[in-house]
DNA sequence: CAAATACTGTCAGTTAGTTGACAGTGTGCC
DNA sequence: GGCACACTGTCAACTAACTGACAGTATTTG
């Protein structure tokens, strides 16, 4: 239990909390872990509580009706998921699969409810997550209908390399495992559309493109994609 | 001010409040008026305080750098804006229009913050139109990637059916004034698109065109287009 | 080690949507 | 009534992205 309250002292969103009201969260959390693809919930599905990834990551996807998959989003070590549905009680929108081993701590709905019934503080940080959520979302919706594919691809390998990226010799490089087609799946592309792009920026010096991985050697030459 | 208290108590989401909150939020609003057009704020503003429309309407649009405009919602009779800026504290991330001649209750951000701080019980009504926004604009997302423009197009006119529309002769007709350049710039695409699409259907008798106005002859039929 | 699997590159043919242009029609206003 | 303006319909030429196919390379597994 201790080592619960450790591991969630280290968020950035619970660090923003009077500590005996943490510790009231910490004393309500659980440790869960998956292996690499496993499914944390679907859409549909009723909601059970919130999460907090500690390491590892999940993926936040959606399926169109003839099976499609598109990836909405990476959540991160120190960040949250499952917030909409514990605040509303509807159930869950996307599907949510470990992207790699993870590991969790989980909140029960109920226990969360009691608590923020109880501590209105909490309302704050969460209510922040949610404003950055939609900020971002919304952001990206104007770049689906402004942006051409190389400015929004562009966008997504600045924000991966910052968010998943080490300094090396190279360039920044996104430790992420990356495959072309999943990057298809985050655009809303096909892979051979991802494929041409990513060549043609490997032969103006701006990325080297391996087997899986990306490194970025000219981050300014991608952001002026941006306009 | 007993006025805005009234016209207050109409909201679905205040009506969730127990009496004595909600008649504090109306003595700190004000009532406002725009004219068709008129700009409420802009990307980038300071958040000033949140609104809730009474009548009228208010079209929440954002900019490319090339000047191309896209409209991201509209805000309809009962429904609040602008409360991503005032929880947060960051600037508009859109712009905010007047659609048509639209009466606003204003409630500034400090009144709103102190008022916060004092009765908690006002952050379950806004957590819950920031989750159904957040929902709002990952449905949409999805929507983007997986269906083609009549898809999303017939989804877009069934919404607008049912927040403004009216039961006429040949069907529910949208109370909107909604030029196809308009449609254009909600689905993201040039009016050539939709008039295609809309002539198309006015073929098959699913709708009836006219001068800035849609009638929905054969919403089942529209319906099916989503898949 | 070989075999299986995962990933990348590229091509040809097709399609959805774009821009720009222009004609035609409906509405509101002096 | 007639003019200005807003809105709709349609065309041709163009482009971005798609699908399906196939070859080639890297990595993992038995």
């Amino acid at each position: 239990m201790a080592n619960i309250e450790q591991i969630l002292a280290t968020n950035a969103w619970v660090a923003m909390l009077p500590a005996e009201v943490a510790a009231e969260l910490a004393s309500h959390a659980q440790l869960r872990t998956l292996r690499d693809g496993e499914l944390l919930y679907a859409r549909g599905d009723e909601a059970n509580g919130l999460f907090g990834v500690v390491s590892g990551g999940v993926r936040i996807s959606a399926t169109s009706a003839e099976g499609k998959e598109a990836t909405v989003t990476l959540i991160g070590p120190g960040e949250w998921l499952g917030e909409i549905s514990i605040f509303d009680g509807l159930p869950r929108i996307s599907d949510a699969f470990a992207a790699g081993a993870t590991e969790l701590v989980f909140i029960p709905r109920a226990a969360f409810q009691q608590l923020l019934a109880r501590r209105p503080e909490l309302y704050e940080p969460f209510v922040k997550i949610l404003c950055q959520k939609l900020r971002l979302s919304l952001a990206f919706l104007a770049d689906m209908v402004f942006l051409p594919l190389s400015g929004r691809l562009a966008r997504r390998l600045l924000d991966l390399a910052r968010d998943y990226g080490e300094d090396s010799e190279h360039g920044r490089r996104i430790t992420l495992r990356l495959p072309q087609d999943e990057l298809g799946r985050m655009m809303g592309v096909s892979r051979q559309s991802i494929s041409k792009e990513l060549k043609a920026w490997e032969a103006k010096g701006l990325i080297r493109i391996a087997y899986g991985e990306i490194t970025l050697c000219d981050e300014d030459g991608l952001r002026q994609l941006l306009e």
